[in-house]
DNA sequence: CCTAAAGTGTACCAAATCGGTACTGATTAG
DNA sequence: CTAATCAGTACCGATTTGGTACACTTTAGG
């Protein structure tokens, strides 16, 4: 179905819950009730995030997790590439040699620009815009463009 | 990773090779020899394709495959949704209701845009383009647009 | 007709991935 | 010292993916 895995959505949820108030320290007990998921799930989600320096955490009592950076600077691209690794449509489009048989697939450069596309739609929108929910405010369009290979 | 199957990715390779004569019909065991698969991979992907209407295919002795459309008609959305079904970044952006909690989740209609921003990318780029070595000719862009919700 | 060259349909299987759970350890405020 | 909280690891069942096997149908041509 091309579609980002669960968790990856997840992950946006919990990030769309922590911009909510970008300063405060959350933690995974009350990320876990705004997005009604169980514990165990969204902590993992959190470490991955936080080992992706999207999020800062906090150990000990009181401790929990809070953005890195704005939410106007976390993207889309920043979270799926933190949970799924970097984007790659075809095996060897992320890095050249993953796929066996690069010598006779006379359409690899041309998935590579495909990809930079995807990739260009994701981090053209950021966490901030996430959170928005009406998004009337963009000029209704996302303007993309790949440069040619 | 965020990719495409591999299947697709064959998928393009193998539709590919049709475009490269898109008049004459080929036969599966042809097919493989150029994309150097084996063929019963190959000819699971022929048929797949040809019961979404991309390419017509022929039975009995000399029988084959052949583009269904000229392949400036044929986008890479087209083979995608072939092989993997309705383009869907989130479980509920390609249907509603598929997804078991999002009477809570802030983040679907931004999702829903982000999908059409992909589907769009892959809709803009042509079988016709695929098989072109160098994309100098298609301006160095492919510019992109989301309509707002 | 008969036969060989094709595509069609179904069923199955091994491996990988995904989503989720459990448990144990490390850190720190009070 | 203790409770709250994050960190690490390991595991498990379900699903998906990629691939294979085999029996059936259609058709050109002798
Ligand atoms: S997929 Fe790697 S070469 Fe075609
Ligand atoms: S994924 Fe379906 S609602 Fe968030």
């Amino acid at each position: 179905m091309l579609r980002v895995s669960k968790l990856t959505d997840y992950a946006t949820e919990v990030m769309a819950a922590l911009a909510a108030a970008p300063a405060r320290v959350h933690s995974a007990q009350e990320l876990t009730e705004r997005v009604r998921l169980e514990l165990p799930t969204v902590s993992k989600l959190l470490k991955q995030l936080a080992s992706a320096g999207l999020i800062e955490s906090f150990r000990g009592v009181n401790g929990g997790y809070r953005l890195a950076r704005a939410p106007e600077r976390i993207s889309i691209a920043d979270i799926v590439i933190a949970m799924e690794g970097p984007i790659g449509m075809t095996e060897c489009s992320a890095q050249a040699g993953s796929c066996d048989h690069e010598s006779h697939c006379g359409v690899r450069v041309n998935w590579q620009r495909i990809n930079q596309a995807i990739a260009g739609a994701l981090a053209g929108v950021s966490l901030a815009d996430m959170i928005k929910p009406s998004p009337r405010r963009r000029a209704a369009s996302i303007p993309l463009r790949v440069v040619g290979a």
